[in-house]
DNA sequence: ATTGAATTTATACTAAATCTAAATTCAAAT
DNA sequence: ATTTGAATTTAGATTTAGTATAAATTCAAT
């Protein structure tokens, strides 16, 4: 079907496309009132479900309460910092040959690999404790 | 600190280490009734908990709504059957040199990675639609 | 036996997300 | 232009998974 992209349906898009944070419905709603939407609760996760499910948008589940959505629908990956909170892109992809090694260790027909990644990012480093 | 593993915490302890399957805390507590105890509910949760701050068992987030418990506390990784939603292991790690390579594009310190997989299970494999 | 810290219990509460039913929008058909 | 009906939005209730609270209890150390 012909996707149809409702007023509140391009808003939300649009703050996705704008984020570079992977934000959480939560902010989603947040920057939406900011920018003088006030849509209602609802409309914004059935707009989410929406654009994730016509593949404009990407929902992450990183192990948090809340999904995260990401305009980047090429298949990649995140790492979170654990110091504060901060999720970056992981785009080196996994070797072939170890999902090759991993069908033939399970017996499965690998379909895909979600890979959440911890550590420290760059900022929190080098600040104090 | 000593452990501490009272009457409730060790029959948790004891489902989740007869169990193969991954269960959820729903589970554990059906299994709980079904072997006779009748704890409260946050009880159920604390001893979860409690086990898993003190490396006795793994909390896995899979991506579903409820953490599924784990007696193999090894680095190990997991594969969902997208058909009958069994959970199996997946031992065979993955590359260093991958990690590397990860570090080296983020500027993170990687400390772990939680790689969540989907498939299609043997059995399912070759059953009917 | 007494104390007190840890634990369990029952219940209330929270957060994230979904569901429901009424109101509305909006394009197509008359 | 008006009618119709499917899709969408809305407000609010509901669900699910889990946490918080405060009283009751357990239990080891004095
Ligand atoms: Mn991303
Ligand atoms: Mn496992
Ligand atoms: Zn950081
Ligand atoms: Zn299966």
């Amino acid at each position: 079907m012909k996707i149809n992209l409702t007023t509140q349906r391009k808003a939300v898009y649009d703050i996705i496309l704008q984020a570079h944070d992977h934000p959480t419905a939560a902010d989603v709603i947040e920057r939406l009132r900011a920018a003088g939407h006030n849509f209602a609760y609802g409309t914004v996760y059935n707009s989410l479900r929406y654009l994730t499910d016509n593949d404009l948008i990407r929902e992450l589940k990183l192990g948090e309460a809340a999904s995260r959505y990401d305009a980047r629908t090429e298949d990649h990956h995140h790492i979170v910092c654990i110091k504060c909170g901060r999720v970056d892109e992981v785009m080196t992809d996994v070797p072939q040959q170890w999902m090759e090694a991993v069908a033939e260790e399970t017996g499965y027909v690998v379909h895909e690999a979600t890979i959440n990644l911890e550590g420290v990012c760059p900022a929190c480093k080098t600040s104090k404790p």
